[in-house]
RNA sequence: GCGGGCAUGGUCUAGUGGUUAUGACAGCAGGUUCCCAACCUGCUAACCCGGGUUCAACUCCCGGUGUCCGCACCA
């Protein structure tokens, strides 16, 4: 065997119609893919596999909103403000390099730096790293957002694809609200694509420039937050905590432990990292190519308090396939600010209500009116917001536009008044599992892919779970003849007609050879019509991955099939 | 985005300034065999794109695109 594994298993997987490079007959682009007839059934499985992974909590809907997103929400979000990189390219040599980058040692923060600051310390000689020269262009702005307008000519609005689909799940936080009847803690998933116009796409499905997003906001009340019973999760788990916290190095224990030892700060987001191994273990994953990285400090995404990684180990090494953020209020609460919205809370009831007596000052509008004319609404809006009731009068008073007016004696009342509070209002915090199919397929492909001999020669055996696999079940006839033939169309059509199940039929060439191709594809299951067949009904069932075989009826096989038990009859 | 390597049937590849452009595997048709890629016969099917040099370019040159390696980047 010659060459690198990695190139042998795209081969398989560009000749089998799995995944393969996009418009290739116009040269390709990069960063764009095809799921083919075979990795296209693959995807929607590892998909619907997600969805009911999720949906099963019973608190957890799905949602599906546009991947066009105006403006305004990814201003809010951060994301056209954040999510790109100021380039300067030199007019020496033609070499570009992040500006932020170029101005390291000549400024405390490069990184909070604008244009013209940058560009100013650039011209002060900054020399290019690649030729030494110093004709620096002006920087740019490199937004990693794909841009795009919503209608023509002058009434258009900027818009972008979405670099996420969490913003959807935000967007829809008053219907969710809503729909679960004000109570928390709910969640939503949304799954769908997502694009990044990124620099340099590389490693095949794992930097791609559109992809398969499959993302969860879980949104809970902060001071309750959901501490699920962890003892269920036996298995040790490779932990990887932040490298400048007090857990440094790689550590292995369960779910539970890595709560109770605080490297896992936060209960619910322990729980998620939990679920997450579910999922993965559920589609078939190496469970000892599993790890949990936490993020340091420096490498938080602009929105996160908190944020771990689950890391795959492959041809690539160790990749980032699924993020567990806990991102806080930040988002609810930027669109609270941005849009004017007041349904963007959670209501929080007081277990009694509580009856408070408090200062008020309560204005004299009579009063307040002549006296400060024009200002006179700011001026009552600022008394009723006072947090801290002033002793005594006069006082000053600072109003909204940052001005400030003596409050008198004579413009209020001071009184006691009693309220009865039933509860409050608080903007919930968000837990976001947030999954890259595209990589975990690729995963769940490279765990899969099975080099081994055959009689001397070369076999791969693709061993996919069950639950995913492109086909459940290959129909083989040994002979297309004497009715064997006959009896696996009937069969072949009977399988097809159970919900959700599919089967391959094969008719072509050696018995071997037809093993051999739906190995390759990861097909779990193949029978064999044969002789014996037409006497008394019973037809071999083949296991791929150690190539055993037992004998059964048709009817047995096609009900084990129906209830995926066809392990059983071994 | 930078630098370097590479680009030939579905896959992996040989090769040349003028060829009918290798071979293997896969695929298709027929024959034979039959529970693990057997064999025989036949067939299908390729020089990444655009310019240039030349009588003639798949081959040489330039540009683009893709891909790989390194650097940079990476919610």
């Amino acid at each position: 065997m010659s060459g690198r594994r990695v190139d042998r298993l795209t081969s398989i997987l560009r000749r089998r119609g799995i995944v393969l490079p996009s418009f290739e007959i116009y040269g390709g682009v990069s960063g764009l893919i095809d799921y083919g007839p075979v990795g296209a059934h693959i995807l929607r499985r590892v998909m619907d596999k997600w969805i009911d992974h999720w949906t099963s909590h019973g608190d957890i809907v799905e949602i599906d909103s546009p991947t066009i997103t105006p403006e305004p929400i990814l201003v809010a979000s951060g994301h056209v403000s954040e999510f790109n990189d100021l380039m300067a390219e030199c007019g020496g040599c033609g070499s570009a390099f992040r500006a932020d980058h170029l101005a390291d040692g000549r400024h405390e923060d490069p990184d909070s730096l604008d244009a013209d600051a940058i560009n100013a310390i650039l011209d002060a000689g900054v020399k290019c790293p690649t030729c030494s020269e110093s004709k620096w262009s002006d920087v740019r702005m490199m937004n990693l957002m794909f841009s795009t307008r919503i209608g023509a000519m002058k009434g258009a609005r900027v818009a972008y694809m979405r670099p996420e689909t969490a913003q959807g799940m935000f967007m829809l936080y008053p219907v969710l609200f809503r729909h679960f009847r004000q109570r928390l803690p709910f969640g939503a998933i949304q799954t769908g694509k997502g694009y990044r116009n990124e620099i340099s796409p590389r490693q095949g499905m794992i930097r791609l420039r559109e992809f398969n997003m499959a993302e969860l906001e879980y949104f809970i009340d902060p001071e309750e937050p959901p501490c699920p019973d962890l003892s269920a999760w036996g298995e040790s788990v490779s932990f990887v905590p932040d490298p400048d916290g007090s857990h440094p190095g790689m550590h292995a224990m369960t779910f539970s432990e890595a709560l109770s030892s605080g490297i896992v700060r936060h209960p619910t987001v322990a729980w998620f990292l939990a679920r997450t191994w579910d999922f993965l273990i559920g589609v078939g994953i190496d469970s000892t190519r599993i790890r949990f990285r936490q993020h340091a400090g420096t490498e938080m995404a602009h929105y996160a308090d908190d944020c771990w990684d689950c890391e795959l180990h492959g041809e690539y090494g160790w990749v980032e396939c699924v993020g567990i953020a806990n991102r806080t209020c930040h988002d609810l609460l930027s669109h609270e600010q941005h849009s004017g919205s007041k349904l963007l809370r959670g209501w929080r009831q007081y277990p009694e209500p509580r009856t408070e007596i408090k200062d008020v000052l309560a204005p004299i509008g009579a009063v307040i009116g002549p006296v400060f004319k024009d200002e006179a609404g700011a001026v009552m809006d600022a008394l009723k917001e006072l947090s801290e009731i002033p002793d005594s009068t006069p006082f000053t008073l600072s109003l909204a536009d940052a001005s400030s007016v003596e409050i008198t004696n004579e413009m209020v009342t001071r009184r006691a008044e009693e309220v009865t509070v039933h509860g409050e209002w608080f903007t919930p915090h968000v837990i976001e599992p947030a999954f890259g199919i595209d990589r975990i397929i690729w995963h769940i492909l490279d765990h899969g892919f099975t080099e081994t001999e055959k009689e001397g020669g070369e076999y791969s055996i693709m061993s996919l779970d069950q639950t995913v696999a492109p086909f459940d079940i290959a129909i083989l006839p040994l002979f297309d003849k004497d009715g064997m033939g006959d009896i696996a169309r009937q069969m072949w059509a009977s399988v097809n007609s159970m919900p959700g199940v599919r089967g391959e039929i094969d008719s072509s060439k050696s018995i071997g050879r037809r093993y051999a191709r739906v190995d390759e594809i990861g097909v779990p299951w193949a029978i064999t019509v044969d002789h014996t067949t037409l006497e008394d009904g019973t037809v071999t069932v083949r296991r791929r991955d150690d190539q055993e075989q037992i004998r059964a009826s048709v009817d047995e096989v096609l009900s084990r099939l129906a209830s995926g038990e066809v392990s059983s009859l071994f």
